[in-house]
RNA sequence: GGCCCUAUCGUCUAGCGGCUAGGACGCGACCCUCUCACGGUCGAAACCCGGGUUCGAUUCCCGGUAGGGUCACCA
């Protein structure tokens, strides 16, 4: 554990562009400037870097807030980067006037036809070398760069101009971002020199990627953080997949809430190298996380997967016991739906067709006594009154099962009811499918035993 | 291509000079069991390659290879 006594108090921010839906690899980084913000008692600020007017937009804005909020990184103050026009062209103006940056009248790139006047800024050219908590020193020779361009005009800042002015203007003391920035911190250190501006910690994470290793994109799966929370993943979840992306505790515990990860956090357990998006892990961690609810919440989640299919919506609405059966074998909404659809829960939509031989167990001695062993069963469920449950169920069928063999009676009895070698357990299915249902499907079957 | 970063089971990772290289997901087997699922037990599975340094390298250094990032009047 590193105590952090310096006086200052940490300061740490995501700075998204609403240029797209709320990406997994911003969560990510969000959450990271979060947890390391909140582990010291420190400030976790949002800015909105909205200066490309063109591909900006309020939709993108506001998914990215509310994807936010949904996954409780609730950021201590929000700024938009196009509300601090002012204060970028005071520090233009500023650094042209001391000759630090010169605006420059040249064919504009877009169109080369018309002259443009940019402004750039004067590069001495020097080595870079600057600390990164997760890499260490990483240093660059920025002769290369030349007068790169940090404005389109003295009223029209670029990225790494903005970016440097907001992050010392909001008292960002630690910049967490994703790796991809690496090559771009030099340009900002020579920018923050020329302004006279305090150097920022700097810590730089791998990056998220696909199965095949490259960078996550839209093709190779779904990237936005609303897609996941539609497929039925758990925001708590989506969280706690994230941080495991390029950090661990140094413990063995996986499965975190948004507390503990705060409390466990530390630079010092981020990872170098990138870090695929497994799915297969998410949904085992949702599942975790979702087992932590209650059961109404449980089932509330997952029947809102299974609108608009009446018998399963029916019979898992009205059977905690089919309702938990479905818990624990299946991960999330989505999951479920897609094994719904693929017909798994047929049982629960219409009454099965049963032949003779799939009513006999394979370990059954006497296949003949099928029939005769369903019609004992229906006598026997006869004695129960009021609704079945699995308790009364099974109460009613115990001691017969028992005495016959369970297999030569339950068997039987779950193919009536569901039709197919691999489902719930009888007294799962007599209660989701209800008495009378129950009993039509029982005769049905000892109909064709006979 | 230049510059920069990275490299332990299929995947996420522990390891910070000496370990039977540990855990998790997934996978397989077995147990539980009427089937499936759940649960339990066990198992297969990794240090990219080559040089150094060292009594000793997964670990430190150099080179190679591979992967990634970045090279805008986008962010």
């Amino acid at each position: 554990m590193n105590r952090d006594t310096t006086a200052t108090p940490v300061v740490t921010r995501v700075a998204p562009s609403p240029t797209g839906p709320f990406h997994v690899g911003t969560a990510r980084t969000a959450l990271f400037n979060y947890l390391y913000a909140k582990r010291v008692r420190g400030r976790f600020l949002v800015r909105i870097e909205d200066t490309d007017k063109a591909r900006s937009t309020k939709e993108f804005e506001e998914d990215i807030l509310d994807g936010m909020r949904l996954l409780g990184l609730v950021c201590d103050d929000m700024v938009r980067q196009s509300e601090r026009v002012e204060q970028h062209a005071e520090r233009l103006r500023e650094l042209v006037a001391q000759d630090k940056a010169y605006v420059s009248r040249e064919p504009s790139k877009s169109d080369p036809s018309v002259e443009v006047e940019v402004v750039r800024l004067r590069n001495p050219g020097t080595t870079i070398t600057f600390h990164d908590e997760v890499r260490g020193d990483i240093t660059f020779d920025t002769g290369e760069l030349g007068d790169f361009v940090i404005a389109r005009s003295l009223r029209d800042p670029l990225y790494h101009f903005a970016v440097v002015v907001d992050d010392a203007d909001m008292g960002v003391t630690h910049v967490i971002r994703g790796e991809d920035h690496i090559s771009n911190t030099p340009r900002q250190i020579l920018i923050q020199q020329a302004l006279g501006l305090p150097r920022p910690v700097y810590a730089h994470l791998p990056l998220i990627l696909a199965q095949d290793r490259s960078k996550l994109s839209k093709r190779k799966g779904a990237t936005a953080v609303a897609d996941y929370i539609a497929k039925g993943y758990l925001p708590s979840a989506l969280v706690n997949f994230l941080a495991l992306l390029g950090w661990n505790s140094g413990s063995d515990k996986e499965v975190f809430t948004l507390d503990e990860l705060v409390t466990a956090f530390s630079l010092d357990g981020v990872q170098k190298g990138g870090a695929v998006f497994d799915v297969v892990k998410l949904q085992w961690l949702n599942k975790q996380h979702r087992l932590m609810l209650p059961f109404e919440e449980q089932r509330n989640l997952m029947l809102s997967h299974v609108h608009g299919v009446e018998g399963v919506y029916d019979a898992l609405s009205n059977s905690e016991a089919a309702m938990h059966d479905i818990l624990e074998r299946y991960a999330t909404g989505e999951e479920l739906r897609t094994a719904v659809d693929s017909g798994e829960f047929s049982f629960y939509e219409r009454r099965p067709e049963v032949t003779r031989e799939m009513l006999v167990w394979k370990k059954d001695p006497t296949p003949e006594r099928a029939g005769e062993r369903l019609a004992h069963i229906v006598e026997l469920l006869q004695t129960i009154d009021g609704d079945f449950t699995t308790d009364t169920v099974r109460e009613a069928l115990n001691e017969y099962a028992e005495s016959e063999g369970k297999g030569n009676v339950l068997w039987p009895m779950r193919m009536a009811l569901s039709g197919k070698d691999r489902s719930p357990d009888p007294f799962v299915l007599a209660e989701a499918l209800g008495t009378i249902e129950t009993k039509a499907r029982l005769k049905a079957a000892i109909v064709a035993c006979s």
